[in-house]
RNA sequence: GGUUCCUUGGCCGAGUGGCUAGGCAACGGUCUGCAAAACCGCAUACAGCAGUUCGAAUCUGCUAGGAACCUCCA
């Protein structure tokens, strides 16, 4: 299997052709949730820009095993020696068990991600399942040097690390002034630097998540799970790591130093990044509380929300930019997405009723490999979508009787549709209707209603045919004449 | 303050040296009983200044504005 498929690798800063590591098989992990509240339109990126690599790879014929990781044991909320994890936190403010909150805002973040058609991933791990093979992690780190015990509390030894190898190369960082500007540390901390960063962290009395360690009755430090998770199931040597920008420091540094440091060598081949969605100019973040959930997006509850949006008109939003362009949210980008979908998808149902001629007049030949072309030009899912559109134009000709299309030619263009709209970008026909029996009585009565109605016509009877067609549009129906006939959606 | 990055027409958003992005909106027109849909036409955009070049939105420098990371964050 050979492709040109080039991706942008974070580790290089360049874009690199694609070269699995035991072809045909790709492993692929991506940073997923921490489920300590509703998912929001930032999480919908990496969730829809690494489905959308996922879709494409398996495109392309790869065997891809996608882990995508559940955060449950709770980042810590503030400097560690104040540490107290956000899932504790909240389950406290709540009442509950942990694994209680963990389970209501995971599910509805399933629940999200179903409607925004992002495919499950192959392995879904908690961190809070693998604590075991977390504390076996460390003993390793610790085996090799380059971590250090204190107060039971295990911390990784950056300054050590950084002499031998190099802390700061994912991010740019240099080691120097990172060291330098921490080098002020107050005796009393347990850690040597505060560069260095817990690897295990002894529970305080009121911590309620905690798990017996060597060291201590505790719990693992924050990079720590992805490190352990993503050796575990996809090898001491993987293809792909994903993730958010924001994530590149400290999380995925960190876990470069960790799985190095553990193992003698690096894991991940290529790196990458998703850009931030942001609002007015600025991310959209818990933490900066401007953020809005895809729950409020999807009924519209919000006050700067001026409608509903449906998840696919979200992730046409998304695909609409490259993935390593921030976005910017606004009303009137979502309402542009929204009709240009729209116009999309109308055009794709309306290939199922175009006729086909002798000849064609219009060019389908080059939209295949133009839109593979794009693809594989890191994902550039836009440039994808405005080959499309300029399919929609054509497809609109032929519907006007302006232009011809043989059958040869139809039916690339449908498979080409269907390929792209539907298995890769992943966008499904929202006010598509069913196919199964009962729909199919009620769509034939619809077709009798309008088929009166364009008998009314003729006899010039316009109270009739004005009367079916408003009503029909008041009950929610869109209702569109054709050259000699009619269309109709709800 | 340090590191990195961004600034494209009314809005969103591709493009990284010469050749059309695309979508939405607006405007004009065609079609139509009306409406809708569709189609056609339409913006000589690239933050500013200077430089390199036969030629720059695209390279270099400076200026202005903005962002991300440096602390949990997708």
């Amino acid at each position: 299997m050979e492709h040109k498929f080039f991706i942008y690798n974070t580790l290089t800063r360049k874009k690199e052709k694609f070269v699995p590591i035991h072809n045909p098989y790709v492993g692929m992990y991506v940073c997923g949730p921490t489920v300590y509240g509703d998912g929001h339109l930032g999480h919908a990126r990496p969730a829809i820009t690494f489905d959308l690599l996922f879709r494409y790879l398996q495109h392309l014929g790869y065997k891809v095993r996608y882990v995508r990781n559940i955060t449950d044991v709770g980042h810590l909320e503030h400097d560690a020696d104040e540490g107290e994890d956000k899932i504790a936190k909240k389950a406290r403010l709540e009442s509950k068990e942990p694994m209680e909150v963990v389970q209501y805002y995971l599910n509805r973040y399933h629940k999200a991600m179903e409607a925004l058609n992002v495919l499950p991933p192959s392995i879904e791990p908690h961190a809070s399942g693998h604590i075991i093979e977390q504390i076996e992690f460390i003993k390793k780190i610790l085996k090799s040097g380059y971590a250090y015990e204190s107060e039971g509390s295990v911390y990784f030894d950056v300054e050590k690390y950084s002499k031998r190898y190099n802390y700061g190369e994912l991010s740019g960082r240099n080691i120097d002034e990172l060291l330098e500007t921490t080098r002020v540390l107050d005796g009393q901390s347990e850690k040597h630097r505060s560069a260095d960063f817990a690897l295990w962290k002894k529970a305080q009395p009121e911590h309620i998540m905690r798990w017996p360690s060597p060291w201590s009755d505790g719990f693992p430090g924050w990079h720590l799970e992805c490190s352990t998770m993503g050796t575990k199931y996809l090898g001491e040597e993987f293809d792909i790591h994903g993730g958010g920008m924001d994530l590149i420091f400290p999380h995925h540094e960190c876990e470069i130093a960790q799985s190095t440091a553990a193992l003698g060598h690096q894991t991940v081949r290529y790196w990458m990044h998703n850009n931030m969605i942001t609002i007015n100019g600025q991310k959209m973040g818990k933490s900066l509380g401007n953020f809005i959930t895809l729950d409020e997006f999807f009924t519209g509850k919000h006050d700067l929300l001026k409608q509903a949006y449906s998840p696919m008109t979200i992730r046409f939003f998304i695909l609409q930019a490259q993935y390593r362009s921030t976005v910017d949210f606004s009303n009137e980008a979502l309402q542009a997405s929204e009709k240009g979908m729209q116009r999309l998808m109308e055009a794709y149902r309306r290939l199922n009723s175009l006729t086909a001629s002798e000849q064609s007049t219009i060019d389908v030949k080059g939209l295949r490999k133009s839109c593979e072309d794009a693809m594989s030009d890191d994902l550039n899912s836009p440039i994808v979508i405005s080959h499309l559109f300029d399919s929609v134009k054509s497809i609109n000709a032929v519907k006007d009787g302006k232009a011809t299309i043989s059958s040869e030619d139809l039916e690339e263009l449908k498979s080409v549709f269907k390929l792209f709209i539907e298995d890769i970008l992943g966008l499904y026909d929202e006010s598509a209707i069913g196919n199964n029996s009962s729909t199919e009585a009620y769509k034939k009565a619809v077709d009798l209603l309008l088929d009166i109605r364009m008998q009314a016509k003729k006899n010039k009877d316009w109270a009739t045919s004005d009367k079916i067609r408003n009503e029909l549009t008041a009950s929610g129906f869109t209702i569109n004449d054709t050259k000699d006939g009619f269309e109709w959606s709800i």
